[in-house]
DNA sequence: TATTATTTTTAGACTAATCTAAAAATATTT
DNA sequence: AAATATTTTTAGATTAGTCTAAAAATAATA
């Protein structure tokens, strides 16, 4: 059994790993968990012992299997929870994430499982971020930035990339949200900004939100 | 803002007040919460200086307005939860109890009030034991007598109708004494006698016994 | 009431997780 | 390649919560 703290290291040195898929460095995690890096350091050589991770001394982290497994059910719970507290609770989607690290930490598989039924098995949480099964295993997609469409070119909007509740509160307004078409009306090739068609409405947005956003082409 | 281990020292001596008013012991508290009496000091004295408890030395403690709130926080919570675990995820009522335990320390007003309404504001846990509103308020249940219980209910003695000397000794036999919880396991509706739990023990009592004992019911 | 038993507190130590400050290793620049 | 900068680790201290052992207070008994 691991400790809050163990958990929450295993799930962000997890993060940290899809972008540094070779090794994931002290201060790396430091700077993730909101913490110094003499105690990342205490902290990985803490589980590699518990053989959760590989650590080489200067050089960095990486999870071993075990470890891979047990930070995918920590996401896979936090991820559950969001379903439950968008779809079952009525919360916005930029209100769920504080709640959700708290309730990521419950330990049952049982709970986790009876849960799974209840929301009817989603795939993905409503950031659109997909939810690992029981095992670990994510269902790869295929979503790519909308900045990355071109003119003319539409797709289902199916994530964010940075969920910032400022960002996500710019995308309610905008009634852009997971499962609503988007599509590319105007594409500037000097600055990159874009003229979007949602629904009804026609939008002019920058480089900097058009890649913050996943769609997912027919 | 509360520990975890402050959540359960409040919770655990809210409910040890039930049934010592006028001031719980360090042992019983220790008791309670599977620790030792020294350890219980340290924590009672902590509390003392937070204001959520008074103490005194040898003598006991008693939680202050404050701290009963706060208890009776954790109390709604974990019952809230309970309800969640039995009527939605389909759990059986003696299997929720652990994961409550966990529940219960979750921080968000917003989503114990978003808890309540999902679940149709329920007045009780699956165990029948009342769920306080969410300033802390029980809602008033009066003593009635044994003899008024159905099958399955239970209650805590809370006193004596006749106080002869033999019907005394006859519950000190039965270890039955003022705090004590009563099952009712059988009724027989031809001559009102009752099989009743006490403790680990069963017992075969007649009407004449039940309509002298008064019992608060959760 | 004096003695014994029980309860409660204090003193000192331990673990998990963190920190600061300094040392050591690695990376970058000139 | 030497000097400098950055990253990472170690050493020692701190806090919360717990423990054991011993001392102090209270309660029970002879």
């Amino acid at each position: 059994m691991f400790t809050l703290a163990e958990e929450n290291y295993l799930k962000n040195i997890f993060h940290l790993q899809q972008l540094s898929p070779q090794g994931v460095s002290t201060n790396a995690i430091a700077e993730k968990l909101e913490t110094k890096p003499s105690s990342a350091t205490d902290m990985v050589q803490k589980l590699a012992e518990k053989e959760v991770l590989t650590y080489i001394k200067y050089k960095g982290t990486t999870l071993t299997e075990n470890g891979r497994k047990i930070a995918a059910n920590i996401i896979r719970k936090h991820r559950l929870w969001e379903v439950f507290l968008v779809e079952k609770l009525n919360f916005q989607w930029d209100e769920v994430h504080d709640i959700a690290e708290q309730l990521e930490h419950i330990h049952s598989e049982d709970l986790i499982s009876r849960l799974d039924k209840f929301l009817e098995y989603p795939s993905v949480d409503p950031h659109g971020d997909p939810i690992p099964d029981s095992n670990g295993n994510f269902k790869k997609t295929e979503k790519k930035l909308l900045s990355k469409l071109s003119k003319n070119e539409k797709g289902i909007c199916v994530g964010v990339k940075e969920s910032a509740s400022d960002f996500l509160k710019y995308l309610d307004k905008r009634h852009i949200g997971i499962g609503v078409e988007i599509s590319v009306l105007e594409k500037d090739d000097f600055d990159d900004s874009m003229t979007i068609q949602v629904l009804d409405e026609t939008y002019f947005i920058t480089k900097k939100i058009a890649e913050n956003l996943y769609v997912q082409m027919s």
